[in-house]
DNA sequence: ATGTCTGCAAATCCTTTGCATTTTA
DNA sequence: TAAAATGCAAAGGATTTGCAGACAT
């Protein structure tokens, strides 16, 4: 399975700055910046949705590092929040660039098209949790939905 | 990792009812109404929380039926809506009685309990991709964070 | 220099599949 | 009795781990 869909600098904003922004803050938590590492966030970058680890490996170009590599350095920079995991069905994991902006996606059902939405209210989302006694949260969500294109045609 | 808490008729409605539903359901479904799965069924209704396959299987006791019984009965269950699967961390698939509710739960990263929350207000999540013109809408979400316990002690 | 990464191979975990046998409707 | 479900063994896919060598700082 396939997840990228164009080179279109990512789903939202400029791509440059975003890898800027990604390798310094990779130096404050003293990651090294290695070519690997660079290699996945410019394919990151480029891609207008989440990709699996596969994914960035085969784009990359297959030789360009090791899947293991791929694994391991996209669980360390998401570790530091350069990265943001989206589990998604069969038990698979995809994987973005983090923007400063917490927001999430509608993805068509039947094209696979991704659209990005409004920046999310986290405390809503996360308030009932946080009312339990649950700290240091997060969520992950998806949306499905049939697109507007879709739904006229199709 | 297990994931059960305590014997306290599922996590919401009586269990009772909620059997009766399920087989009248599978019924509809023509799917069989058999030993194994009966035992799946009342797992399910006792636990407060979504197990995974292993947990079913253990609580009903080993010797019930095979692990691979209780993935391809919880599989067959869910299409026909008698049991919602939900997708956590590393790759793993709950299960739960569906409950007439939509709500989601909130994962605890260190210990792996689950809790429910408070029905979602669905027209508040899907709202923004509704405004974009997208029919036919669904969504997935799981909450993470550490729970009172595991922030006391560990 | 030295603590991090990396590649390679092998392991692990969860889940699914194949097939002969048993069971339900 | 015919279709569906089960058990057992084995396969499968995605991700992780161990370790020696390569690399960034």
């Amino acid at each position: 399975m396939s997840h990228e869909h164009g080179h279109e600098d990512g789903c939202c904003g400029d791509a440059a700055r975003r890898l800027d922004a990604a390798v310094t803050r990779m130096r404050e938590k003293s990651l090294r910046v290695t070519a690997p590492r660079m290699s996945i966030l410019r394919v990151l970058s480029e891609s207008a949705n989440p990709l699996s680890a596969e994914d960035v490996h085969r784009l990359a170009g297959h030789g360009a590092f090791d899947l293991v590599t791929a694994y391991r350095s996209l669980g360390a920079l998401e570790e530091v929040g350069v990265v943001q995991r989206h589990r998604i069905e069969r038990g698979k994991t995809l994987y973005a660039l983090a923007s400063g902006h917490h927001h999430h996606h509608v993805v068509c059902r039947r094209c696979g098209r991704v659209e990005r939405l409004p920046d999310c209210d986290i405390s809503r989302i996360e308030g009932p949790a946080w009312a339990k006694g649950y700290a240091d949260l997060t969520h992950v969500m998806e949306i499905y939905g049939v697109c507007p294109n879709c739904a006229a045609n199709g």
